[in-house]
Formats: structure tokens, sequence, C-alpha cells
DNA sequence: ACCTTAACGCAAATTCTTAGCGTTAGCCGC
DNA sequence: GCGGCTAACGCTAAGAATTTGCGTTAAGGT
């Protein structure tokens, strides 16, 4: 007998997908602070009500998109060497975090208290630096030490990104990968 | 002829004390999803209309309140040496930064779309690793790079604050300044 | 002291959120 | 594949928050 059952399949999955299409729909066309429930609701066509007791509040809704939207499909891309692995897939994170709709998935995800959205969205960036750690050792090449790069190059990034204090150019990026490296080899 | 003048005194001015300091009362008292603009207006003696009209909602006052709480009021303890200095002020502001009411400052602070709030709040970091700066320098020290120690040191602790990853223990706050100094040194 | 108008208070209208209750439809055992 | 159990939904009404119009108060300049 099993109690706390949490359905999956059909109508509740369906409703789930159909209001994440919405909000991300509703996310390319306006700004985030004009989005509301019941605009969300109609769009998909749901109550207001199966939204509020699903998610709790918007805020939290915003959150879950965004989680869900962050959740990479695939492995980053193996460019053959440690240094343009790492390179690259720090180029291509920066770009999508600090554009218009990642600085809105930032804040969504900070902005939600309840559930663990900010922890499961950066074990996701953890994760593609342990790929690409794994993959440099299997080619015979040093590594390096996850947390560290996460102190040393990601860490910066979302600072000024969520800060808004500098620009996020590529040649600012890559000059925080080259340094992180130069740090490596030293050790 | 002043047009879009901004009033700044008597009435206007003891509203937006009062404003602040009732949201700082009730952010001792109860969770920050709790408070609402009716509940503040009627604890400060104000209608709800004019704290909408003067700060747009919510989260837009709280971005303010926090700001304002955190403008330091005096400039950071001089230890006698710049590594000292330095891991006497990081130290405090990690620990500030990590308490309850540090995370719910820095989460109303990026949750603000309009104004200022998150570039204000950076700058005054900005300014007191400054004054570390040149009081090393008169001092005859090395001074540092104040972008560099940003991205080395504060940058990983905000990260870690916001996302949760991590424990924001002292050893982990000296580790970050110790590896910083000898970079400094090594320059 | 007077004039202009920014900023406020009040109250009605609107919109959002919550809660009760009946209905639909997953999942399980048979 | 049938029926029972109940999670999850829809509907609706009550309650709370937000917006808006309009009259009033009081800052700051002349």
């Amino acid at each position: 007998m099993a109690r706390e059952m949490v359905r999956q399949g059909g109508r509740s999955a369906r409703i789930q997908s159909e209001v994440h299409r919405t909000v991300q729909d509703l996310l390319k066309t306006m700004d985030r602070g004009e989005i509301t429930v019941p605009m969300i609701a109609e769009k998909s066509g749901v109550t207001p009500s199966t939204i509020y007791r699903r998610w709790g509040d918007l805020s939290e809704l915003l959150a879950d998109v965004a989680v869900a939207r962050m959740r990479p499909v695939a492995d980053p891309e193996d460019t053959g060497a440690m240094g343009s692995d790492l390179e690259t897939f720090i180029l291509q994170y920066a770009e999508e975090m600090s554009s218009k709709v990642g600085r809105s998935m930032l804040a969504d995800v900070l902005g939600s208290m309840e559930g663990d959205a900010a922890g499961r969205c950066c074990q996701f960036t953890y994760d593609h630096l342990e790929t690409l750690r794994e993959r440099a050792l299997t080619r015979g090449e040093g590594g390096f030490d996850v947390n560290e790069a996460i102190d040393s190059i990601v860490a910066p990034i979302i600072y000024h990104i969520l800060f808004r204090d500098r620009e996020m150019t590529p040649d600012y990026c890559r000059s925080l990968v080259a340094r992180f490296l130069e740090k490596c080899a030293g050790a």
C-alpha cells in the first residue's frame, strides 16, 4: 500500500510540460516582472488554482522552469585537449548566462527559497567540469581540481553577471581560463 | 524653474526612514516570504498606496532597504599590515553575508531589476578593498589589484553562499586570502 | 507670505491568491 | 481489463493584494 504516492504520467505530466512551455514562450515575449500566474494559466489552458497548488507561487514556478532549461542535454564538446575543452565550455557557459534569458534564469533560481533549485543548478556545472576532468585524465593529461576551477573561473563569471559591474567579454573569460591552467601546470 | 524636482526633507524623509525601520524590524521577526506591503504600511503608519507609488513593489523596497543596511558606516579596521587587514575584512564580510539576514539581503538586492541595487552594493565592497590597497601602499607594502581580489576572494565566497554548495568556514576564507597573497608576492 | 507641485491619504475598482468541494483519471491489486 | 483508492484537477466564492482617480497636505523656490 503506497501512501504519499506521486503521479508521474498522463494528465499531470501533460500539464507540467504545457505550463513550462507557456512560461518559456512568455519569457521570450515579455519582461519577467510582467508575467502573472493567471496569464500563464490562461495561455496553457489550466486553471490558476492548479498552478498555485503545484508550484506554490510564481517564483517557485519560474525557478522550476529555469532549472529545467539549464539541465544540459549533452556532454560538453570534446575538442581533443583539456585546455581547449575548458575554454570552449566556459565561453559557451558565460555567453548563455550573461544573455537576457540567462540572467533571468539565474535570478529565478536564486529567488526561490523552497526546493533546491540553486543546488541542482550548480550541480550541472560541477558535473560538466568533472566530465572534462575525467576526459583529460584518460588522455594522459594532468587533469585539474574541479572545485578550484569553480572558484577561479565560474565564480568570477557569475559574480560579474549578477552584479553587472563588468562586461562579460570572451577575452575576459579566456584570461580566467588561461590563468587557471597556468596555476595547474605550476602545481 | 526647477522641473522634475525631488523632495528630500520633512514628511517625505520621515516616511522613508519609518518604512525602512519597519521592514528591518519585520525581517528580524519573520521570514521574508511572509512579509507583505499592507503589513509594512500598517506598522509604519502609512497607506499601502504610498509604498507602491514610491517603491513600485515589495521586491524593490526590500532591495532598497538591503542596500541601505549594507552601506558601511566606517572604513575597515586597520590591523597594521596588508595581509591581516585583508583577512580581517574578508572574514567579517563572509560572516555577514552568509548569515541568515545576509543571505536575505543578497537575495533582495539581486532580485530587483529596476534601480541599481546590485551595482551600488558591490561598489561598497570595491571601495573597501580600494581603501585597504591605498593603506598598504602608504605603508610601503606592495599593494594588490582590487579587481583580482574580487575575482579570487570575493566572487567564490558569494558564489558558494548563493548556491549553498559549500560551508562558508573561516578556514576556507583564510585559504582564499592566503592563496591570493601568494599570487601577489609571486608577480 | 505666496505659489507651484511633489508626495501623501483615502476609497473604489481591479487583479491576484487562497480554500472548499465535487469531479476526473493515474496507479494498484485482483 | 475491472474496480477501488486517492492524487491531482476544475470550478467558484471568499479573501488579500495591487492599481487608480481625486482631493489634500506640505516642501522648496520666489
